[in-house]
DNA sequence: CATAATCAGTTGCGATCGCAACCGTCAAGC
DNA sequence: GCTTGACGGTTGCGATCGCAACTGATTATG
C-alpha cells in the first residue's frame, strides 16, 4: 500500500490515527480509573473555573448525551464531579469539579500534553503547527467548535 | 472552547472528526449495503490485480482480525468477494474480487473520493497537501504503513 | 520423527456506544 | 392560563467491536 493508494481513505486514516492516539493514551486515564469518554467531560469542566450544564459538555465534545450522562454519573461515583441544580432553569444540571477532581485534572493534563508531544515529534515543529491550524480549520468547516458562552 | 484550550486533546479531535468524516461517507456506502469496515476490505483487494490474503488484509487496516473476517463473510454472502484456498499455506485464506465486487469498488471511489474532496474543501491546496503529508509521517511513525509483498 | 510453539482464521462473549423512548421543565400561541 | 412543542437529562435496548479461546496447519527444536 504507498501513498497514492490512500486517497479516498481519509475517514480510515483518521480513525486509524485516532485509535493509535487512544490507544497510546489509555494508560494514564486508567491509572485515575476513568477512560476517555470520561476524560473528556473532567478536561472541559476543567478548562473552566464555573460550572458548566451537562449539555454544554455535550456541545462541546460532541459526544452523544448519553454517553456524557454516564460518564458524569462514573466521575461523581468517584468523586470527581458534582451535580448541582441550576437556579435559572430547572432542567439543567450544572456540572462542577471536586477538589479532587481538579487535581486529577491537574494532574493528568500535563501527562497527555507529554504524550501527545511524544507522538508528534515525528513531525517538524511547522508540520505541528500546520496540523492544528488544518485541524482547527476543519472543526469550524464542520460546525464543530463551540464557542464560549 | 478556543483553540489554545485545545491543547492536549489530539486524540478527541481526531476521533472527532473521524466520525464525522465517517458520518458524511456513511450514506455511500449503505447505498451498496456495506458498512465502513467492510469498505475497507474491499477497498483493500481493489487496489490490487492478485488476490490478497486475510491476513494481508488485517495488517493493511489495522482492523483486528476478528472484524475482518466477519466482514469478508458478510462481503462474501453479498456475492463481492470469495475465498480461495491457498496453494502455499493450506492456513491462509486468499480473498479475490468478484466481478460484481469490482463493480461496486470501482462505482464506489469515485463517489468516497468526491465526498473527500468537499469535506477538505474548506482548506487551501498547500494545506490539504501538508494534511497528508503529516498523516503519512504519522503512519509511518506509529508503523501504520504496510508495505506491498 | 515427535513435540512444542507459532500462525491464519473463526466464533462466543463482554464492554461500549448511539438511538430512541421517556420524564420533568420551560416557552410559545391561542 | 391551557395546551402544544421543544428542550435537558436519564435509561433500556440493539448493534458493533475487540479480546480471548479454539481449530487446524505449519515450522522449529531436539
Amino acid at each position: 500500500m504507498n501513498r497514492l493508494d490512500l486517497l479516498g481513505f481519509m475517514p480510515f486514516r483518521l480513525n486509524r490515527l485516532a485509535t493509535e492516539f487512544s490507544n497510546a493514551l489509555a494508560a494514564d486515564y486508567a491509572r485515575f480509573g476513568i477512560d476517555i469518554p470520561e476524560w473528556r467531560v473532567l478536561a472541559t469542566l476543567g478548562m473552566h473555573d464555573a460550572p458548566r450544564s451537562a449539555n454544554y459538555v455535550v456541545r462541546c465534545t460532541r459526544t452523544h448525551k448519553s454517553r456524557i450522562s454516564r460518564a458524569v454519573g462514573h466521575l461523581a461515583e468517584l468523586g470527581f464531579v458534582e451535580r448541582l441544580e441550576s437556579g435559572d432553569d430547572r432542567r439543567e444540571i450544572m456540572l462542577q469539579l471536586t477538589p479532587r477532581g481538579r487535581e486529577v485534572y491537574e494532574e493528568l493534563l500535563p501527562l497527555l500534553r507529554a504524550r501527545e508531544q511524544a507522538l508528534l515529534s515525528c513531525l517538524r515543529p511547522a508540520q505541528a503547527g500546520a496540523l492544528d491550524d488544518i485541524l482547527f480549520t476543519l472543526e469550524r468547516s464542520l460546525d464543530l467548535v463551540v464557542h464560549k458562552r
